[in-house]
DNA sequence: CCGACTACCTGCCCGC
DNA sequence: TGCGGGCAGGTAGTCG
C-alpha cells in the first residue's frame, strides 16, 4: 500500500526499533528485486550504525554512520516487519514449507537495538518484487538519478497553487496524469490523486491548463485542488499513525486506510459528496483506474 | 516535448 | 475444483 502517507508510516514503525541500532548482519534471500542490489550491499552495510530514518517522496531512507543513505522503495506490494528478539523455530518445523509469507521475504536487516534492548529482525517482504534498495552518499542525495527530477512533497512549503500554476499552464494533459507524475509533486499515487480530486470536485479528465487563467496565475479551483492534496495526506498520515501496530506487524496489504477513502476502489457506490446523489464511476487513463462522480466533480 | 503503451511479477478474485 | 482473464498502491522504457 505504499503511497507517501504509507512510506511515512513504515518509517515511523520502524524509526524505534533501527535508530542507533547496528546492523550486525545482512541476510539477502535472492541477489535482486526489481533491480540488483548493489554487489557490496551487505558489505557496505554489516557493522554500520543506523543514525536515523527519513522519507523522500515514496522512498524510505536509512541513513547510516559513514554517510551511507539506503534508499528503499516498496514498489507495489513492498512491506516491512519486525521481529523482536531471537529467533524461535519452532520444534518439528524444520522441513516445512515457509509459508507464503515467508517465501517473499527478500531482505533481513539483523540488528541490535540501541541502549541494550536486544536483538530484533527488520524484513523486507515483496511479493511482486517492484521494489529496490540501493545505496548513495547522504550529502549528495540530491544528485541521486531518482531524486534529481522529483518534484515538491506535498506538504512542505515548495507546494502552493502558484507552483502548480507554473507546471499547468499549456498542458493539456489530463489532471489524472498530471498530478501521478512524480516530477510535477513527488510521493502521490493511484488512491491520493482520486480522493484529492474527489474532495476538490475536479474532474480526472479535466486538462491540467484550464486551472490557470490566461497571465498565468492559479484559478480558484486549482487553490482548492492545492489545499486539498494537503488535506488528504496529512490526513491518511494522521490515519496511519494510528494503525501503525497493526500495518508493521502485519504484511500491509490490507488495512485500515481503505475504510477511509472515498471514491478510489467504490465503483457504482453511491457519491459521498453531501447532496450530489451522484454515482462512482471508474476510467481508465494513462493504463490505470480512476474513480470519480461525473456528477460533482467537473 | 507529449501521450500511449508495455514490461516487470505474484496473488487474488471472479466467472465459467 | 480448476482454469483463464482481469485487476492491483509503482516506475521505467520504447515508440510514434
Amino acid at each position: 500500500m505504499p503511497e507517501l502517507p504509507e512510506v511515512e508510516t513504515v518509517k515511523r514503525g520502524l524509526s524505534p526499533t533501527m535508530e542507533g541500532a547496528v546492523m550486525q548482519r545482512v541476510e539477502l534471500r535472492r541477489p535482486d528485486l526489481r533491480f540488483p542490489l548493489p554487489r557490496d550491499f551487505v558489505a557496505r552495510l554489516t557493522g554500520r550504525q543506523i543514525i536515523g530514518l527519513a522519507r523522500r517522496a515514496k522512498y524510505l531512507l536509512i541513513d547510516l554512520d559513514d554517510g551511507t543513505t539506503v534508499v528503499a522503495h516498496l514498489g507495489m506490494s513492498g512491506s516491512f516487519r519486525i521481529e523482536e528478539g531471537e529467533r524461535s523455530d519452532q520444534p518439528g518445523d524444520f522441513h516445512h514449507a515457509r509459508s507464503k509469507d515467508e517465501k517473499h521475504d527478500h531482505v533481513i536487516f539483523h540488528v541490535e537495538q540501541s541502549q541494550g534492548r536486544g536483538v530484533a529482525r527488520v524484513i523486507y517482504n515483496d511479493p511482486r518484487r517492484f521494489g529496490f534498495m540501493d545505496l548513495a552518499l547522504r550529502n549528495d542525495l540530491d544528485a541521486y538519478p531518482a531524486f534529481r527530477e522529483l518534484g515538491p512533497e506535498p506538504l512542505g512549503n515548495t507546494l502552493d497553487a502558484a507552483y502548480l500554476a507554473g507546471r499547468f499552464a499549456g498542458k493539456q494533459q489530463p489532471l489524472k496524469t498530471a498530478l501521478l507524475d512524480q516530477k510535477v509533486i513527488a510521493g502521490l499515487g493511484n488512491i491520493y490523486v482520486c480522493e484529492a480530486l474527489w474532495r476538490s470536485h475536479l474532474s480526472p479528465k479535466r486538462a491540467a491548463a484550464t486551472l490557470v487563467t490566461a497571465t498565468g496565475r492559479p484559478k480558484k479551483e486549482l487553490q482548492s485542488l492545492t489545499e486539498a492534496i494537503h488535506a488528504v495526506i496529512a490526513d491518511a498520515i494522521e490515519a496511519g499513525g494510528s494503525s501503525l501496530r497493526d500495518h508493521i506487524q502485519t504484511d500491509g496489504t490490507l488495512g485500515y486506510f481503505q475504510h477511509s477513502f472515498c471514491v478510489y476502489d467504490r465503483e457504482g457506490e453511491a457519491c459521498r459528496t453531501p447532496g450530489c446523489g451522484g454515482r462512482v464511476e471508474r476510467i481508465v487513463q494513462g493504463g490505470r483506474s480512476s474513480f470519480y462522480c461525473h456528477h460533482c466533480q467537473k
